[in-house]
RNA sequence: GCCUCGGUGGCUCAGCCCGGUAGAGCGGCAGCCUUGUAAGCUGUUGGUCGCGGGAUCAAAUCCCGCCCGAGGCUCCA
């Protein structure tokens, strides 16, 4: 038996003729319902009075979660293709029909053997739509304590896991997670899907504030837009991932951002995830906005000349935008956002060999740029989830220990009884924010499906075509999100009694001059230049305010450096400089020897010019 | 979609319970001050109180419907 669930807001429907002899001589022709949980029904062969039984407890059960009371009970055959006989389905039908009015419930039906026509409007929220199927041996087995159904499931089901660097697999409720709070966070996230507190995510203000991103009513949720100081920063961070996936070898190449919906190596992706996408209209034909860059480079691929010596083949491209149409309940801030910035690297390899190796390459380099660039630290703010099927772990338990061995510290392993995705092997940088929710930044997977489905190959030793495995890395995540972990952890300072600061290398202003007052503003522009020509991101406060509100507004800004000019700066060659990073105290310093240090801390990281004007008061306001 | 909270000058919010001429701070603008390390002073501009309807002599405030946003549920290739 198939029973297809659908809660409802209404459904009409009109009973317009009799297919077979021995259809039902309906109560009424036509009728419209409200508030209702439609049950299409299908009786399959063998269904008996039994399989109903069980269909409707586990109908009712539902219900209860649903908080309705009503359902109809609707005849559908075109569920399943191994129907019932006509006679025997009426039975089955009737009797589970009385089924649910002895469980108490509302119930209406429609006609057996009549073509009908029907307008249903269905609920949006999660457990609106739900198919279900009963078999008798499900039936039975039932009784005697074990599901079938539920064993179907167990699958997809997956089991957690802690793994330690020495090696040790311990059941994730069994873990005591003493000095890896963090790591307990994760899990509790992943497995106990528990949410804390209702409140705005704190990067979100910081957002506003800092005039880095913002909502923008005029688009559609989750596209945002980015203030001068919040492109730089995105621009910065872009600039410095590419130059790192080049230098690993990874070949920059750009595809379109949208793809035919017909298109047959890409139908597959879209049957599986129908609902996820931006779709796109244009004269006759449709087009999907792409949700990562595989399609394009899988396609230029496709039609390239591989062969086995060169290998292992790195294409990338900093996809700009990903689309993904997320649930408008979904969207947070720059944690997930439907259009995003995505760093994507595939690599063919030529067998688990090869990509064992690669996949090690890839993962210093993906925690390289987490750690060197982008500042965080596994120690306090990201963890390590591993995903692997059983036979794929329990064939390759040396290699997937010795990423936790890279890592240092335990990490959480999930482990599915088969594999349901097309990788059988991810792993992903979790950061863990505020709010104790995880979301991941970079990520690598294996997978095993996708050279065949875009026909992707190569040429081996012997002339013959080969099928690569394909690995799929963002080294840092979405750009937009990697913004949001900074956020969110210089707030986890400044909770922590920490001054909030970014990286020195992406702060808009590294270096603020503030002149006591106007007077010594030809001074400042002076200084301003020579700090300028050492690629330097200096500005000057030239506003008519008293020196404390410009000083206040310099740390409002999170300004990493500041100069106050005035007489007695002119008259030495040392400088009071006003140092965030070192708690604000005053350090003397020479022109030359602030120059030095931003020089070495910023030391191979990419550098923009301010895209601002120099003068504080030429720049608009875009937000407070 | 459902639940919760919210929508009042550019921004943050008060006022709403208990109906009676729309308020504050920040910002902007004009001026004073010429400043010594997280808010100097004065003045001033700016609002069909999300939209529509209802009851009332009278609605930002009460009632009904809707729209939009955030968070949660769910989901996250």
């Amino acid at each position: 038996m198939r029973i297809l669930q659908l809660h409802s807001n209404f459904i009409e429907y009109e009973a317009v003729e009799k297919e077979i002899e021995l259809a039902e001589e309906p109560e009424k022709l036509q009728d419209r319902l409200e508030e209702v949980v439609v049950l299409f029904t299908a009786i399959e062969d063998g269904d008996d009075t039994n399989v109903a039984m069980k269909a409707m407890e586990a109908t009712k059960k539902s219900l209860d979660q649903l908080k309705v009371n009503r359902v109809l009970v609707y005849p559908y055959a075109h569920l399943s293709s191994n129907l019932a006989k006509p006679s025997d389905a009426l039975k089955i039908l009737k009797g589970m029909r009385e089924i649910a009015k002895s469980m108490g419930l509302e119930t209406y039906s429609t006609p057996f053997g009549w073509c009908k026509k029907f307008s249903i409007s269905i609920k949006g929220h999660p457990l609106a739509e739900h198919l279900r199927i009963v078999t008798s041996e499900a039936a039975k087995e039932e009784e005697e304590g074990v599901c079938e159904a539920i064993k179907a499931e167990e699958k997809l089901k997956s089991f957690w896991y802690i793994l330690k660097p020495d090696g040790e697999l311990i059941p994730a409720n069994e873990f005591r997670f003493k000095d890896c709070k963090s790591l307990e966070k994760l899990c509790r996230y992943e497995i106990k899907k528990s949410r804390a507190v209702q409140q705005v995510p704190p990067h979100v203000p910081l957002m506003k504030r800092l005039e880095i991103a913002d909502y923008e009513a005029g688009s559609d949720p989750g596209n945002l837009r980015w203030y001068p100081k919040g492109r730089m920063i995105k621009s910065l961070i872009e600039q410095y991932v590419t130059g790192k996936v080049i230098d690993y070898g990874g070949m920059e190449v750009e595809t379109p951002i949208m793809y035919d919906i017909e298109h047959p190596a890409i139908a597959h992706y879209l049957q599986r995830f129908p609902a996820r996408q931006y779709l796109l209209c244009s004269d006759k034909r449709d087009f999907f906005l792409r949700f990562s860059a595989c399609f394009g480079q899988f396609l230029m691929v496709h039609d390239a000349q591989v062969s086995y010596r060169q290998l292992p083949l790195r294409i990338y491209e900093m996809t700009k935008y990903a689309f993904r149409r997320e649930k408008s309940g979904e969207l947070t801030g720059l944690r997930r956002l439907r259009c995003f910035t995505m760093p994507d690297c595939h690599a063919l390899v030529a067998d688990l060999d090869q990509a064992k190796k690669e996949f090690l390459v890839r993962f210093k380099l993906s925690m390289g740029i987490l750690e060197n660039g982008l500042e965080l630290s596994k120690e306090s703010d990201y963890e390590l989830a591993i995903r692997v099927t059983k036979d794929f772990y329990e064939e390759n338990k040396e290699f997937v220990l010795s990423l936790v061995k890279l890592f240092g510290k335990p990490v959480l392993l999930e482990m599915w009884e088969e594999r349901f995705f097309y990788f059988v092997l991810k792993w992903e940088f979790n950061f863990v924010d505020n709010l104790n929710k995880a979301s991941a930044l970079s990520t690598d997977q294996i997978d095993i499906e996708n050279s065949r489905h875009y026909d992707m190959t190569y040429v081996d030793e012997n002339g013959e075509k080969q099928f690569p495995l394909v690995l799929h890395c963002s080294p840092s995540g979405a750009i937009e999100r990697d913004v949001y972990a900074l956020l969110e952890k210089a707030h986890r300072d400044s909770l922590k009694g920490k001054v909030p600061i970014l990286p020195l290398w992406l702060a808009p202003t590294q270096v603020r001059i503030v002149p006591v007052s106007e007077k010594y503003l030809d001074d400042c522009e002076k200084l301003m230049k020579q700090i300028e020509g050492c690629s330097i991101r200096v500005d000057i406060d030239d506003r008519p305010l008293s020196l404390g509100k410009k000083v206040r507004a310099a740390e409002k800004e999170w300004v990493n450096y500041v100069l106050v000019i005035g007489e007695k700066e002119l008259d030495s060659d040392v400088l009071p400089v006003r140092d965030r990073k070192a708690g604000k105290k005053s350090r003397n310093m020479k022109v030359q020897e602030l120059v030095d240090e931003i020089q070495a801390e910023t030391a191979g990281k990419p550098f923009m010019s301010l895209t601002l004007p120099k003068l504080l008061s030429r720049r608009p306001q875009f937000a407070f």
